[in-house]
Formats: structure tokens, sequence, C-alpha cells
RNA sequence: GCGGAUAUGGCGUAAUUGGUAGCCGCGCUAGACUUAGGAUCUAGUUCCUCACGGAGUGGGGGUUCGAGUCCCCCUAUCCGCACCA
């Protein structure tokens, strides 16, 4: 291989041959400069500095830097809130600033909205594209508890180096509106929000979040009397009861409403992160960042009360234009679900009777309950277990309660469960029926007890024909036609045909028999229909360091006299006054957690309340007085990400989160582009955030992303380190992995890798064959770097935009980057056809230059055809940007390119509106040619050309004319022309006879400027 | 198991309402200009066939004058959820 290297002073280039670093001086032969330019670009990985010589009459690396600098000198990108045109609100999701920087799948969603933001500004739209930071975060943090590096300075470092990276990518992005969850002016109103859910309750009658004094007041006057509310258990108090209670009961009371609120909760646990996460950061019972294993614990946490919009989630898909996939995806998260709640009676050891409830989803299946599960966590089972049982059912409970969440669902086909010894009764047929406990049964879900229907639920099926427990068939495909329920395989599940054996709904279909027995046991006041979700209340609380610390501090209140004796005081949580926000993040000395198993925040010092100056003082000062401790834990990664799209438009507002004026003029973000990875996650969060805000008057719109885009992944094509679910090791894939839900991309393992750093050594004495690669972090995973020495051209630079904007420019990376296919599909990245985007650049420059590379553009008329080649782009061009079909558009220019070459077209009357549709795509080129054109201002201000169809018209149509649907030939007719006429053409042709052979035609379809059909 | 999506040349893809399947690019082949090429230009490139012609959009059926596109069944791949009662 020949690289070139540039001499200082003269324009003459040294050849060498690299043979190593050894020869690399030596020079095989001198090259005289016949261009009128080249570039010497660095065109190397790490290792080996090496040059490659590029024909350069579009020089790129000149163009680029100088129309970036412009911009920022000029302002171009700043966007005013007060403004006569429409307003439009283009967001990306905002990045999270790893350590390995910008790779070649971030930017494939920033430059599509760019594209997008670019084109409406172009429409005459005052366009809002901002660009920040979700700077909080667990890597961050573990670097720093190996380093001792503080996560500000590394988070600092990082934002320091996407923003080198994105500038480079030429994106119209105000700059003067970045936000970053970490600094303070912006974690403020994170703070501020939790503590207006703090200070809220949902009222569901209402459908709103309501302020907790209208609780409180309610509570005084009638207690709960015809309450609605969502909480976390259903209370029933009097008025005189609430107001004969001291302050911690009224408080502990109230805990049961607010919609942020502390409260014992069984959390995923993940020990080797010292933190719990929520539902959507454990995948498979691992933790999504580090793949660690996850237990259940009982702790008390901070929640965020999310059920409570459970249905008002659901519903909202309805307004927004997001892909099917990504709402049902939702729609499964939530996990609605219509049934019944059933109050069954059962009697405890002391012959007590206990009425308890389960949920149903098939309350017509009543009749076939032949038992009835707890999950191990149900707080009946102590009551109600009988004495010769207790050891075995205890043994169980101890036994469910310590396995991991990833033990158990790798288990879920093993059936296992014990007899507590008690019955309940079935309310309807006063049949006694066996109480048993089997962590089949969860405790999140419902209430964590189930009549179980064995003929018809499978999983009940699988535990009776293991236990030996009776089935009964009480639905049947035909109507009164049974069979022994021994004989079967497996049960029937299915919601269709009708009931039998069931008493009163005997006969009738499932549908009304459902109906029916609802009806039914309303009337008898043993249950009621309702709807359950499966979605849970957020766990709020990370017992890490670079997060927000909570507002919060624990207040402790003498008791009243009254309660005294009995009542120890109670710390009671209590938000530090709005006006004192923000509550800093504290120094701390250490990132690990105490050694009495504190959050990292008890190593601070400087962390109590002082309730008297309002302010943070020494945690030696505590004295249950005036100074009380503070919060210890932080909130999880998606409290800043949830209502960052607010703040922007109004991001240095320091008396409110934001202006009414400014969120009245952006309303809501018209187009969100992102990943779907983030489909249970935030965007889960981020709507019900919204959705809080808009019901206590600061949102407008109940959605806050109108239109979603997914970006699909690109996939590298680089190896990953995987860990197996079933045996648990470690293996490295070159390529893509085929079966995800074998393995979990892993950085972490105990053996071989440590915390987040991967022990290459002993992974290449585990596995020898990888001796020569060579690891990166990247992303949470291990980037195998494959034989280096095979990683010339097409592999070196495979993961790094950097190295594709120094070797082909900016605006071929992002044309490259929409060529590659359609927006919303996943692909395996290759630069394999950037070379032909790189030419297109050349050829386009060309029509603007002569052959010595001198600007050349004429004045004169532009030809009839030169101009149908012109509208047929804007045509098309400006069709498929609206409908995010960019991969189209670039081939268009190319068409739109190589028909003007072809015309040998230079004319500014088509060059230039061509400039301003490619702008959008290709910004720096586009300027530099608009100025080269002596257009004044900056192209990003230019009007999008508009369509004129005249200069479309054809004078004749080239029909196909098919034989029986099969395409033979065309005829050239007058557009026109009528089916009479047409006929008459093509029958007076020789080659219509030929296919004819002989046959009359039977029929001839004529589609006017489509197509002739001839059946014979 | 449930839900969603996808399947087109050697490769990435195109065909917006059913109307000429394979646009554009990569790669490849041949040629031109070149000391040279990762420059540029020209021609070709779905498969089978010397050709005439035939076959062809994962497989099988159907609707239609006409199906990559609509309907039914099957297969494969990807994504999401998963003991959620």
């Amino acid at each position: 291989m020949h690289f070139v290297f540039p001499r200082k002073e003269e324009p003459i280039f040294l050849i060498y041959r690299t043979l190593g670093k050894k020869n690399r001086d030596r020079p095989l032969s001198i090259h005289i400069n016949r261009r009128p330019s080249y570039a010497c670009m660095p065109f190397s990985n790490k290792q080996n500095l090496t040059f490659s010589i590029i024909a350069m009459e579009y020089n790129f690396s000149e163009i680029e830097p100088k129309w970036q600098q412009f911009w920022r000198d000029q302002r171009t990108y700043h966007v005013d809130n007060k403004s006569d045109k429409p307003h439009f609100y283009v967001l990306d999701m905002f990045p999270y600033p790893s350590g390995a920087g910008l790779h070649v799948g971030h930017p494939l969603g920033y430059i599509a909205s760019d594209i997008f933001a670019r084109y409406k500004r172009l429409r005459g739209f005052n366009v809002l594209h901002p660009m920040g930071y979700d700077a909080y975060g667990l890597p961050a943090e573990q670097y720093a508890i190996q380093t001792g590096q503080h996560p500000a300075i590394t988070t600092e470092r990082n934002i320091a180096r996407y923003r080198e990276q994105l500038d480079k990518i030429g994106f119209s992005f105000d700059w003067s509106r970045e936000v970053r969850t970490c600094d303070p002016s912006y974690y403020k109103w994170t703070q501020w929000t939790f503590l207006q859910l703090f200070k809220h309750y949902y009222n569901n009658q209402l459908r709103k979040a309501m302020p907790i004094e209208a609780l409180e007041q309610r509570f005084a006057t009638c207690g709960t009397e015809g309450l609605d509310a969502a909480s976390s258990e259903e209370l029933a108090f009097t008025a005189q009861e609430w107001n004969q209670w001291d302050e911690a009961r009224r408080q502990q009371t109230l805990m049961n409403y607010r919609l942020a609120y502390l409260a014992d909760t069984y959390v995923n646990w993940c020990p080797a992160l010292g933190t719990v996460l929520a539902n959507d950061e454990v995948v498979g019972g691992l933790s999504v960042r580090g793949g660690y294993p996850v237990e259940r614990k009982l702790m008390r946490q901070w929640s965020l009360r999310i059920s409570a919009y459970a249905q008002r989630l659901v519903d909202g898909l309805e307004q927004v234009d997001w892909s099917d996939s990504l709402k049902e995806i939702q729609r499964n998260w939530i996990g609605r679900s219509e049934g019944a709640a059933v109050w069954f009676n059962c009697t405890d050891a002391a012959q007590r009777t206990i009425s308890f409830e389960i949920f149903t989803t098939r309350p017509d299946t009543i009749f076939g309950v032949t038992f009835m599960v707890l999950c191990p966590e149900h707080e009946l089972i102590e009551q109600i277990t009988t004495p010769e049982r207790k050891k075995e059912v205890d043994d169980y409970v101890a036994w469910a309660k310590n396995r991991s969440e990833r033990e158990r669902q790798a288990e879920v086909k093993k059936v296992s469960g014990v007899f507590t010894g008690a019955y309940a009764v079935n309310p309807l047929t006063e049949e006694k029926i066996p109480i048993w406990v089997s962590d089949y049964v969860l405790a999140g879900y419902g209430t964590g007890a189930i009549m179980a229907v064995p003929a018809h639920d499978s999983r009940d099926f699988a535990f009776a024909r293991h236990f030996n427990l009776p089935i009964r068939q009480v639905v049947s495909l035909e109507k009164d036609v049974v069979s022994d329920p021994a004989t079967w395989t497996e049960s029937m599940d299915a919601k269709t045909g009708y009931s039998v054996n069931s008493g009163f709904v005997s006969g009738m279909k499932v549908k009304d028999a459902m109906a029916a027995v609802i009806n039914h046991i309303e009337e008898k006041g043993i249950g009621r229909r309702t709807i359950n979700y499966r979605l849970r209340d957020a766990i709020f609380s990370r017992q890490r360091y670079w997060g927000e610390p909570f507002p919060i501090y624990y207040r402790t209140v003498v008791a009243g006299a009254s309660e005294r004796c009995n009542r120890a005081p109670n710390p009671i949580p209590t938000p530090i006054p709005e006006e004192c926000l923000p509550l800093l993040l504290p120094e701390v000395d250490d990132f690990k957690p105490t050694a009495t198993g504190e959050p990292p925040l008890g190593h601070a010092k400087q962390w109590a309340w002082d309730t008297k100056t309002n302010s943070v003082v020494d945690r030696s000062a505590i004295d249950n007085q005036t100074v009380f401790p503070l919060e210890l834990s932080t909130m999880p990664g998606f409290a800043g990400s949830s209502g960052y799209y607010l703040r922007y438009m109004d991001p240095r507002n320091n008396e409110a989160y934001f202006a009414k004026e400014a969120v009245e003029y952006w309303q809501n973000v018209d187009l969100y582009v992102g990943g779907a990875e983030h489909g249970t996650g935030h965007l889960i969060y981020a709507r019900f955030w919204n959705k809080f805000l808009f019901d206590i008057g600061m949102a407008v719109k109940e959605e806050p992303f109108q239109k979603l885009v997914n970006q699909g992944m690109i996939q590298g094509r680089s190896s990953f380190v995987y860990r197996s679910k079933d045996d648990n090791n470690l293996f490295i894939s070159k390529g893509l992995i085929k079966d995800m839900n074998s393995v979990t991309p892993i950085h972490v393992d105990i053996n071989i890798v440590d915390a987040d750093i991967l022990d290459t050594e002993r992974f290449r004495q585990w596995r020898p064959e990888y001796a020569d690669a060579r690891f990166e972090l990247e992303d949470g995973k291990y980037v195998c770097g494959w034989e280096i020495e095979k990683m010339s051209k097409s592999m070196f630079n495979v993961q790094n935009p950097d190295d594709l904007v120094a070797r082909y420019g900016a605006d071929t990376l992002r044309m490259y980057e929409m060529f590659l296919g359609p927006v919303e599909q996943a692909k395996p990245w290759d630069t394999n056809g950037i070379e032909g985007v790189f030419r297109f650049f050349k050829k386009f420059w060309r029509l603007f230059h002569d052959d010595k590379n001198t600007f050349n553009v004429s004045n004169e008329e532009p030809t009839k055809a030169e101009l149908k080649v012109l509208h047929q782009t804007i045509k098309k061009v400006t069709d498929d940007i609206e409908r995010f079909s960019f991969n189209t558009s670039v081939s268009t220019f190319m068409i739109c390119v190589n028909d003007l070459s072809s015309l040998k077209c230079n004319k500014r009357a088509v060059l230039e509106p061509l400039t301003v549709l490619i702008a959008p795509f290709a910004p720096h080129i586009a300027e530099e040619l608009w100025h080269l054109m002596g257009c004044q201002g900056s192209v990003c201000d230019a009007q999008w050309p508009a369509f004129n169809e005249s200069f479309l018209t054809e004078d004749s149509f080239n029909y196909p004319v098919s034989f029986n649907g099969k395409m033979r030939f065309t005829i050239a007719l007058p557009p026109s022309c009528t089916q009479q006429e047409a006929t008459e053409a093509v029958m007076a042709l020789p080659d219509t006879q030929k296919w004819l052979a002989g046959k009359e035609p039977k029929k001839i379809i004529f589609v006017p400027k489509r197509i002739i059909n001839i059946v014979c």
C-alpha cells in the first residue's frame, strides 16, 4: 500500500511505502502535483501515522471549518421565543456523555432531525432545535469509585469531547440553550418537580393531580368517606379519627396518597451496583447497565405513583403520531387488563373468618376454582397456616424469598409450592377449597393471590397436574359438551365457547357469563368489576452519588401527649422550602457506600438541614430541634431526562422551570427522534412527568411528543462480549448476535471483569484465540477490535465518526448515513458505499466549476430539459423529507446531478435552487456554493424552491403494452389519448399481431397514463 | 407462550394509491486517459440460455385484466413482553 506524506514548503508529495515503522522514511518516488489542490488527510488508526492523497477539487477540509466558524460568528442557529413565523420544535434524545465518545450510531438520528429542522426553517418556520446532555449516571460514578476521579470532572471532559465531535458534523443546534442534567441551574427544576409530586395526590374522579392540602381538608371534614384517590393501600377512617391523630400519624397517612412517596416496597436490589433499579433497568433478572444479578428486597424507598396515570398513559397513545410498534410496546408495558376483584373467606388458625381479595380476568370460570394460591410474600400466610404445615410453609417461603430474580425467571417452568393446610370458601358454590403458596403468583401484581382454575389456565393446569389437584371443566367449545379433564394434555385458555358446570351461567357464551358473574358478585357485595395494570410505581431512590439530591430532610417531632407512651417519635420526610432550591449535591471524599451500608451521601459532612437558617449545615449539628438529617439517596437517571424538553424552551430562567409565554409559544415537541430502546423507560416517564405538569398548569399539552421517529440502531461490525443466560459463561461474538434471548451483552463478570473494566489479560488466558484482540469500552459493551492488521481501509475507522469526517468531510458523512437505508430500519454499519457519496459531491462540485476548478456559473436561461430535471428533484425531495424518507432523497440528488452533468448544465437558475434543496443534507458545501454564487446571508435562511408542475408536462407518454399482464413493449402516445385511439394505435402495430399469435383480444384494459393490457 | 415488524440481484436498497420489478449506490467486468491511482470518463452487470426466449420479489394457495404491493396458510429472521391470573 502506498501512502503520501506532505512536505512543508513545496507542493510536492513524497510517496512512501509503509512497510512498518522502520521503512517509513524511505521515499519511493516523487510526485508532482498536477491537480489544482490536494489535501492530505490523516488516514490512520492510532498506531500508524500515515497519510493518504486525495484529489481535492472539492476541498471539504477547507470549506467545513470555515462555515462552521461563520455560523458561530453570525449566531445563525440562535432561535428566539418571539417570532411572527409559525413555530416548530425538533428534538433529539440527548446523549449520555460516555467516555467512549460519539460513535457512528449516534449521529444517525441527529442527522435526520437536523435535516428536518433545516428544512422546516427553509420553509419559513421558527425552529427550536436544541441539544444537551443527560449527564448524571452510573458509568461516571463507577469510574470515580475505581479512580477517585470526581464524576463532575470526567463528565465535563466527556461533554467537551462530545461537543467537539458534534460540532464537526455541522448540526444546527442552538447551543445557547444547552442543558445539562447535572447542572444546579437545571436540576433545581428536577427537584422542584419532585416537590410538586410530593405535594400532590391523584384524584381518580377528576382524573387529575390535586394539591395534598385539598386531601387534608377532606380528611378533616369527612375522612375517607367517598374518597377515590390513587393510593398504596385502601384506608378507611373518619374525620374524627383524623382530627385526633398527631402530626406523625397524619403525615404517614398522607404518604399513602402522595404522587412522590416514601414507602417500604419490594425493589430490584442490585448488590453489585449497591443500588435499587427501576423495572425498565432490569432485563431478565440482570441490570441493564453491567449485567449484574438483581434480587427482590423490601426497602424503604421513594417512589413515583406513576400507576395513577396508567389509564391516561394508555389513552394518550391515541393522540400521538408514533409508530404502531412503539405504541404497542407501551401498551404491553402498561398492561391493562379488565376483570374482577373477588373476596374469598377463609378461617385462620383460631377459626376466625378472614377475607382476602383476588383478581381475575376470568370471573366466568369461578365455578371451576379447585384451589387458591398465595404469593410467598402474602401476609395472610402466617395467619392461616395450620400448625402441622407451618414448618414446610416457612421453609418454602424462606426458599422462595432467597431466590434471585434471575433464578426464579430461569426456572419458570419448574412447579413449586406448598399447601397451607387452610381452606377458603368459594363464595358462589360454598365449596371448601385448599389454599396453597407458590411463587408463580407474583406479589407485585393484583393482590398477590389468585383463584386457580386449572382447566382454563395453563399455569394453574401445570400446578394441578404436578400436585394432583382436581381439574374441573367449566368452559366448552360446544354447548353442553364436556370431556374428562384427566385426559387433557393442556388447559383450554381461550375466551371462547360456552360455560358448563357453572350454575346460573351454564350455557351462556363466555362473554355473557363474564358479565353475569360480575353483576352477580357486585349485587352480593363480594366483589367488583376492576382493572389492573402491569405498570408498577417507579422506584425513585438510588443509593448512588452522581444524581440529583432529594430536597427532603427528616424532621423528628415530639409525639403528642396522648401518643407519647406508645409511639416512638417518627421522622417525617419534609420538603426544604422551594425558594432554597437547588439543594446542591455535596462533596464527598469517597464515592462508595459507607461502612454501615448507607449511600455515598452518608460520607458527606455537610449534609443536614437547619430549619432556622434554611441552609445546609454540618451533620454534627443534628439536634432533633432545628437541625435534621437530609435524604441520603439520589434520584435515578430518568429524573433529569423526564422534563428536559420543556426546559429547552426557556433554559436560562432562574425564576421558573420555564416561562408561561415560552411554553405557550412552543407548546410541545413537534418531532422527537431517538432510539426505540427508550420505549419502556424514558418515554413512559417523560409522558407521566408531562401529564403531571399539565395537571398543575405548567405544560399546555397533555402529550409531550407529538410525532416520534425511532431511528434504527446502527450495529457495529465489531465483536461484543456476551454472557450466555444458560451457563453464565462469557463469550465473544463476531458481528451481530442472533438470539439475544439467550445472551446478555456484558462488560462485567466476577472472574474476568471487575466493575466496569475488563481484565483483558485474564480474558485472553481464558480465550487464547483473542490474544491479538484489542478491547475498547463502548456504550456499555466491550468492543473487541478485530485483528488489527486486517483493519485496513474499510475496517479501521468503523466506529468513530471523527475519522470519517477527517477522511471524507461532514457533508459526506451526513449524506452517507442517510443513504444507508430508511432511518427507522436497523442496519449493520459498513463504510463500503461511502465512496459513492463522496464521488457524488465531487460531481456536484464540478457542476459549478470548469476543468481548472475555477468557479463558473452562467446566467443563461435554462432549457426545458434542465428545468424538468430541477423540478422533478424539487418535487421528489420535498415529498421525501415530509415522509422522512431521506435515503430516497439522496438517490434523487444523485439522479439530478447525473442528469445535469450529462446536460452540462451550469445555469444559475437551476443550480441556485438545487443548492437550497441540498442545504439541509449538506450544509457546508451548500453554504460555500451559495456564497460563490454571490448570494447574501446564509443558505440556511434561503427560501425553499417552489415546485412548478408545468415543467414536468410531457408531449407523449410511453405506454407499456402487456399481454395477459406480461409487459412486452412500449408505445408512445399523446397523454390525452383515449381508449379508442390507444386501441387503434396498438392494434395497428406488427408487434401486437406477433404477440397475439393469431388469437383475438378478449378485452383491452386501458388505464390513462399507466398501462395498456391486452387479454387474449 | 403473547404482541409487533420484516423477507426483493453478490451487497445496501428503490418501486408513495394494485399498473413497465430492480431506481440510486457499492462491488464486479471491459475499455479510455494515465509514471501511478483510493482520480476521472465510457459501456456492461437479476438468474438461466450462444441466441430466440423463459423464470423471477422467503414458500404455498387465493382475489384481479393485472399482485413485491390486497386476503388466507406456512417458514425464517429481528424487536418488545413474559408465571401479570
